[in-house]
DNA sequence: CTGTTAGCGCATTCAG
DNA sequence: CTGAATGCGCTAACAG
């Protein structure tokens, strides 16, 4: 037998077979808990398994079943909060249901993202969740149609063939944060966006242009955009109250710009929330502890990762891969402070 | 052909071959940049390869030639800015030298995570790396032993068989912590204890209890425990400063602790640094905005991420597993408002 | 209830 | 330079 490079071998389920002195396909019975078995010797067979220490391998097993057992979850950061819960939503989500993730991130420099994707679907998972970012609509709709499994895209409210959209309402999200901004005395928001990943950040935009439109006397509001961290949101935050100085309200893309605005807000010798309110996008554990506390969009991060799982899990069950249906969820309104 | 679950059937080297009108070897051989293969060959096996969409199922081919290029990484919350960026600069280094990473959570309520290491094992990886947090020496110990591929444990510093051990230098850190706080004038040290993973937490506790009745004239410290938590650290800083009045300066396990720290003093009405000073570790990109700024210890998560993934890929390609490795890394603290 | 045969998709011999 | 056989560890289908 050829060696491992790391040296030790793992026992197979022939070994375990010679143990027990059975045949293979007895240990594989057990090991699937077939109901005809002998008990005594399926009791034989788990103490070679014990006393081997044997695991089957899950990759042997996935080559004939064509079933993991695993699906692949993919996003541009971990760190994020939002991705990050949502990220072990599914962990959880998956354990309970003896299914396993597999976790990657997604890289921008790279090959803008679409080659780990495929690396997921070459490991074998049964079903693929993710976070869209910079991916345009077609790229998705092709990796669709050639993954052979099961496709979930969250965060972009999008149909496309053969994906399931999980996301938030977006028009929901904007009517609250403009509609509480206007509430509290508010004539003149501005917009903190993000420049990363136009296509997801379209949704959001719009909404937001909408929103404000139609509820401040004010035509379009004045946007600046950076990328999504605290400092960027500083630097466009500056710049915007600098062009804009009658600017009374920022809403920034996430919470991580928001607080970039609560900085950029101190540097400037202007007051929160009376001279400038401050929203953000998220809900992350750190907008509590900020100077003043930061009002927030909440995503439930959790019901999503919930979702996005049940959906996958359901196309392989049912053998059908899921048809462009569109999961929308509801936002809510975290005041506190910072308005 | 039995199909997948999902419908849709990925194409095989064997189809390649078909249309390439050659042997599956050669298709083989033209995927592994062998040079032997004639040119004109070459190209019609890689035109079929586009036209079809095709990917090499890396589970049959790891199944061969025993080696999957992936390795696996795990531990118990990747949304740990210390965790997470761990996790992403071992995604990077292993994307650099074409390695794929794994990545899991390990959930203490479930079987106190060893099962999910030994999972990861049966998914295939060449090696893996984990936070121990809530794994005894001895856990690990039989692990490395039984997992039949090399072992890389970060942030606990043990000396344990077959195990590279990459950690902080809890007794340098300690001492820049304790000796800046004494420099600033404080006299009476408190300790935020993480009362969750005894294991991990004891070379920081210690170190810390070291350096405090080395550098003070009170001995042993006041401590108290919780989670890591914001909240926590918050809650257990209440009952630390209510015990203990006379404290002038308080170290949390971690930046989150520490946060929670900030807040108590809020509450309480003390000032920060004046009444009482707060020190964190980690160095989290929030705790530049929190009211004042944390001062905290930094570690190099990226640097250690390096050099988890190079002691990973050294033992794969010389064969031969580590032996109890360790190596230390230098913390340095980042002094800001809270002292 | 248990064993035998076949083959998942691929790479590694060894022949030509 | 290319093809044919063999087997990685496992389960499905069929015998008995």
């Amino acid at each position: 037998m050829r060696e491992r490079l790391s040296g030790i071998d793992r026992p197979t389920i022939v070994d375990v077979a010679k143990v027990a002195d059975v045949s293979r396909q007895t240990v594989s019975r057990v090991l699937s808990d077939h109901p005809r078995v002998a008990p005594a010797t399926r009791r034989r067979v788990e103490e070679a398994i014990e006393n081997l220490g044997y695991r089957p391998n899950r990759m042997a097993r996935a080559l004939v079943t064509r079933t993991s057992l695993t699906f692949g979850f993919a996003a541009v950061d971990m760190r994020n909060s939002h991705f990050g819960d949502t990220c072990s939503g599914m962990q959880s989500a998956a354990r309970e249901h003896g299914y396993y993730l597999v976790v990657t991130e997604l890289d921008f420099d790279d090959d803008r993202g679409m080659g780990t994707l495929e690396t997921l679907l070459t490991l074998g998972v049964d079903g693929v969740a993710f976070f869209p970012s910079f991916f345009a609509d077609k790229e998705i709709e092709l990796f669709a149609a050639t993954s052979g499994c099961p496709v979930v895209m969250i965060g972009r409210e999008a149909k496309i063939p053969n994906v399931v959209s999980i996301a938030m309402d977006e028009d929901r999200a904007a009517d609250l944060v403009v509609g509480h901004l206007v509430d509290t005395g508010k004539r003149r928001i501005g917009i903190l966006m993000n420049e990363m990943f136009p296509e997801v950040v379209h949704g959001r935009f719009v909404a937001l242009q909408r929103a404000v439109t139609e509820r401040t006397e004010v035509g379009n509001p004045p946007v600046e955009a950076g990328h999504p961290k605290i400092q960027q949101g500083r630097n466009a935050t500056k710049k915007l109250l600098t062009k804009h100085p009658d600017v009374d309200a920022v809403i920034g893309f996430n919470d991580t710009m928001a607080m970039g605005a609560l900085l950029a807000c101190h540097d400037l010798g202007l007051r929160v929330p009376e001279d400038v309110a401050v929203v953000g996008y998220d809900g992350i554990s750190f907008g509590a502890i900020t100077n003043p506390p930061l009002t927030t969009i909440v995503q439930d991060s959790i019901g999503m990762a919930d979702a996005a799982f049940k959906a996958l899990l359901a196309a392989v069950q049912n053998g059908t891969p899921p048809d462009g249906e569109v999961v929308s969820w509801q936002p809510e309104l975290l005041t506190r402070g910072s308005t």
